[in-house]
DNA sequence: ATAGGGTTAG
């Protein structure tokens, strides 16, 4: 019972928390109604408007809000924080400003739910904005503002504002702290995602750099160094920066961590070391904490079911996930993706096939991804009439992706005339697209047009079309050390050159030349071919090389798919220097030895 | 003190 309201208010506020359908909510509804206060009273509204938010009827919401008279604050929160649980990110915007229009002055509650939508629009200027007008009200140094402005220029890239922020922040509480902490450890590992690092690329007036993984790891030792307890949100933030970047090192540092600091090893935890060991190579290692978990739920069979796929073990896949089924746990589409993924590396069309029909059944519906992958799974085999019968039969559209699929599988397996055509659809499609810009220039170069080539790279430059740039990471005495190509900042510049030159030379007298004509390779994700003699994975090759012991493995971590050149080099390197050498790409991992590769040159 | 408060894994 809240005071200082009528009691016939109080008794609604009861009956709406009590609530536990829309349908529940229809029938108080009706009550409120009849006694005047859904146009009368802003408490029950505001209690109302949060109800239809928690039962995701937002629609249900909008429309209380659109009865009601002169809404105030309350109301303006309410619904602010309706729109934004329910990710209506741009009428959020526009609710906001019919705020500011009538008035009624946002306060400390208002800005979290905006700072938000701006984090999720990954929207820079948005989120500095905001930031304009908290200080203009004067509730810069509120905490929830504060610690919401340090996440939300953290997670749109900009993490030298929210470092700033994070430094400027005088007095904290405990609570205040840790969070503080948190969000900016997170921030940092998610903008140094790939996909939001590509949407930031297109989008930001700040790009942001793949390196942020490592300022999360950096946040973390400060966080330590200065005596603050990390807890659970912490460790897993932690974890997941070392899986992005491949830090085994720091990976099983924090493992121990972890396990000589009395954390209990809930299913976060576990998925995020689950994760972490699948995607820095040590997929055995993945599996034995995974068998060891107590409480596993659909995202930890989903990391240990990805991490089977990435490593090329399509048995392993296939069984993890009956495993599951049996456990009787439901799988979503992330799963099949995983289990399709792993098929079509494996060559298992009839068992892909299997796999695909069976997702009605769990009233899984195939996204494009899916269907994308089935593309993939024909093309690879060589099935290419399948392959575009598969298309025709599709009830989507298809997108670039699939007709990029259709187009590698034809050159890989020398179908000119069903390259053409997939070609073509490529344009159509997306005329503004990079990658579309680089599979015209590279259908052109096939036919030895090369004037057709420099046209077509001239005017990408001149739109300004770019490509996200390929890095390559290695940690070394678990310090992490990043690449692009090209890159000459290296306090070790001079000898990765000097590395890279003598093995280029010894590779090329032992007659090993880049092949990379059949290779299944998404030229969108490919780099451009002037630097293919300093590509990033070839940089932290050399690196690697002069500076750990010899004999032991070298882990490289590549944000793009490696290039056939690059390819042939680790194998080689693996020959020569006696090296095993582990590269994943965002594809899979490649784990060289005696001049081979585990994906049997199939990828 | 008239209602409303924050981070983590595929």
């Amino acid at each position: 019972m809240v005071r200082g309201f009528s009691s016939i208010e109080n008794h609604f506020i009861s009956l709406i928390h009590a609530s536990k359908t829309t349908s529940h909510l229809r029938q108080i509804h009706a009550q409120i109604l009849h006694h005047g206060l859904i146009e009368s009273s802003s408490m029950v509204v505001t209690q109302f408007i949060a109800s239809c938010s928690s039962f995701k009827s937002i629609n249900y919401a909008l429309s209380i809000f659109h009865n009601f008279p002169n809404p105030n604050l309350y109301i303006f929160n309410a619904l602010i924080r309706a729109l934004s649980d329910n990710s209506q990110f741009q009428s959020l915007i526009s609710y906001f400003s019919l705020m500011l229009q009538q008035n009624v002055r946002p306060d400390h509650l208002t800005f979290p739910f905006m700072l938000k939508s701006a984090m999720s629009l990954l929207e820079f200027r948005l989120g500095a904005t905001l930031h304009a007008g908290i200080a203009k009200l004067g509730l810069e140094f509120d905490s929830f503002v504060r610690i919401s402005l340090v996440d939300m220029y953290a997670k749109v890239g900009s993490l030298d504002h929210a470092l700033q922020l994070f430094d400027e922040t005088p007095v904290r509480t405990k609570a205040t702290n840790m969070l503080l902490w948190n969000v900016l450890i997170n921030g940092c590992c998610r903008s140094g995602d790939v996909q939001r690092a590509v949407k930031l690329f297109e989008a930001m007036p700040e790009r942001t750099s793949n390196g942020d993984h490592k300022r999360a790891l950096d946040t973390f030792y400060r966080m330590l160094d200065v005596g603050v307890k990390p807890n659970d949100f912490t460790v897993v933030s932690a974890l997941s920066a070392c899986s992005r970047i491949g830090a085994l090192d720091a990976g099983v540092w924090i493992h121990d961590y972890i396990l000589g600091n009395e954390f209990r090893i809930n299913k976060e935890i576990g998925t995020a070391l689950v994760e972490m060991y699948a995607k820095c190579g040590e997929i055995e290692r993945a599996n034995r904490v995974f068998c060891a978990l107590k409480e596993k739920d659909l995202l930890t069979w989903s990391v240990m079911i990805s991490g089977w796929a990435i490593h090329g073990c399509c048995e392993q896949a296939l069984s993890c996930f009956e495993e599951m089924k049996s456990t009787g746990i439901n799988p979503d589409e992330i799963v099949f993706l995983a289990v399709l993924t792993a098929c079509s590396h494996a060559g298992l069309v009839d068992q892909g096939l299997l796999v695909f029909n069976s997702m009605w059944f769990h009233s899984v519906k195939p996204t494009v991804k899916h269907y994308a992958c089935m593309v993939d799974l024909f093309g690879r085999a060589g099935r290419l009439e399948e392959a575009l019968k598969f298309i025709e039969s599709m009830p989507i559209e298809p997108d670039f992706v699939i007709w990029g699929a259709l187009f590698c599988a034809c050159r890989a397996h020398k179908n000119i005339e069903m390259a053409e055509l997939a070609s073509k659809r490529l344009l159509q499609l997306d005329p503004k697209h990079a990658g579309s810009y680089v599979f015209l220039s590279n259908i052109y170069a096939g036919a030895g047009r090369w004037e057709d080539v420099e046209r077509v790279r001239h005017t990408m430059k001149s739109r300004h079309i770019e490509k996200p740039p390929g890095w390559s990471f290695i940690e070394v005495q678990g310090c992490v050390h990043s690449f692009i190509a090209g890159d000459q900042s290296h306090v070790l510049t001079e000898g990765i050159y000097r590395k890279l030159e003598e093995l280029t030379v010894r590779a090329r007298e032992q007659g090993y030349m880049p092949n990379t004509g059949w290779v299944l390779h998404n030229i969108e994700e490919e780099e451009k071919e002037d630097s293919l003699g300093s590509h990033s994975e070839k940089l932290a090759l050399a690196f690697g090389l002069i500076s750990t012991p010899s004999g032991s493995v070298i882990r490289i971590v590549k944000n793009l798919r490696v290039c056939g050149d690059c390819h042939s080099m680790m194998k080689f390197a693996s020959r020569v220097c006696e090296r095993e050498i582990v590269l994943r790409d965002i594809k899979r991992f490649h784990h060289f030895k005696d001049g081979a590769c585990t994906c049997g040159d199939y990828w």
